[in-house]
DNA sequence: ATAATATTTTAAGGAACTTTTAAGGTTTCT
DNA sequence: AGAAACCTTAAAAGTTCCTTAAAATATTAT
């Protein structure tokens, strides 16, 4: 299970991820309500916890935009004590729960156990890194629909992410067991890739390593 | 169960439709008089909830006009508090029950389900999508008649909404298991139906991904 | 049965997209 | 500097898909 969980105090949030991430549940934390929304967007957590008062934007602006866009997510709201209204407002707007601050961290996991028990609406296959969502059943990386020959590519270096892949492997995977030479195919489509993930902002790259081949990775990461 | 809600104010219609459509009603949304009226006339919907303040007709307006055509689906009027008033007349012109504003979501989902308990006015066989309806009896969409082929084809797509079908699949399923060659039937049928579609004015679009099929999603959709 | 109408098949041209090819440019390493 | 590996680009070649309309077939009405 993995959720986006949208919290400024820093180090409330650093406790809680420690022992969500023990218990099982891999947790992307954004700081503000702007990065907040941003993360929210995309189709890859199973639910989404949401601190009210938040720099830049409230957790209730981020929860009736996320809503507006027909997203589904089960979404948990966190607030201050006794800011009853707030729990008004986040309910009507489409929220699944509520949580009081302070809270016990077990007890949030459990009601994202709970939340997240139901039938998935999420029947995609999806692969997952960084900000990258790939769809395998229609070729779409974050909603842009790639050809085959990217698709193919893509998918190996998604599958295998930080680790390096060489030509004869993706040629082999992509265009088939003869591997009949053509480095250039890769390179090519390398190329095209990585407009793509400039094209889409992602903080993924494909990094070459020359001699041995490709390897895709996070921005900030080595 | 499938029904109408006929609300002027977006944030809680967005807040009530997650609600509801999370515990299992689909939910058609109209923003105003004009539009639910339009929409209460087809013979889709399990149970219809009105607000009364709407812009262009108001909800008693649309009650009247659905009655005075002997359409019997069950009708739910929302008002503002305190206006007794409209809520007598709402019952009087035959609404079948009346809550009043601010109400629980929870609430408004047991009433439904109260009311569609009842007998079944609707046994049409009919398949919902977006702002499709397609009636298996009479191979109409949205009234309008199909061909045999043009009918097999976005029932197919019908039942597999937002989901990528092959040419292979489609020719099998609507031409026989057979399916000799000819992906161009495909292909002249698919063309056919984009321009009933069009003719509709639908919301749902049926996208070409190419290499992989055909995939039938909303317009707003991914 | 025959004509009128509707549906399905066939076919062809072209539009849109993908893949291959190729050439010139850049970087990296020795 | 020179060589090898890699990048980028664009044109050529290849595919897949769309659209249309006419021919063949099936259906319905007269």
């Amino acid at each position: 299970m993995r959720i986006l969980y949208v919290e400024d105090e820093k180090y409330l949030a650093d406790a809680v991820i420690h022992v969500l991430e023990k218990s099982g549940i891999s947790v992307d934390h954004a700081e503000d309500g702007e990065e907040g929304l941003n993360l929210a967007l995309k189709p890859i957590y199973d639910a989404i916890v949401l601190d009210i008062m938040l720099p830049k934007l409230s957790g209730i602006d981020i929860l009736r935009d996320v809503r507006e866009r027909g997203i589904k997510t089960p979404i948990i709201m966190l607030s201050a004590l006794s800011q009853v209204e707030d729990k008004i407002k986040g309910l009507n707007y489409g929220a699944d729960d509520y949580l009081a601050k302070p809270f016990k961290t077990a007890e949030l996991a459990a009601r994202l156990r709970a939340l997240v028990r139901r039938p998935a609406l999420n029947d995609e296959k999806i692969i997952c890194y960084s900000d990258l969502y790939y769809n395998l059943e229609d070729r779409t990386l974050n909603e842009l629909p790639l050809s085959e020959k990217e698709a193919g590519i893509i998918e190996a270096l998604l599958k295998n992410p930080e680790h390096v892949l060489n030509k004869e492997y993706l040629l082999s995977h992509v265009w088939g067991s003869d591997a009949s030479g053509e480095d250039n195919y890769v390179e090519v489509y390398i190329s095209y890739l990585r407009k793509k993930l400039e094209k889409l902002k992602s903080k993924a790259k494909i990094k070459t390593i020359r001699g041995l081949g490709y390897k895709l990775c996070s921005k900030n990461s080595s």
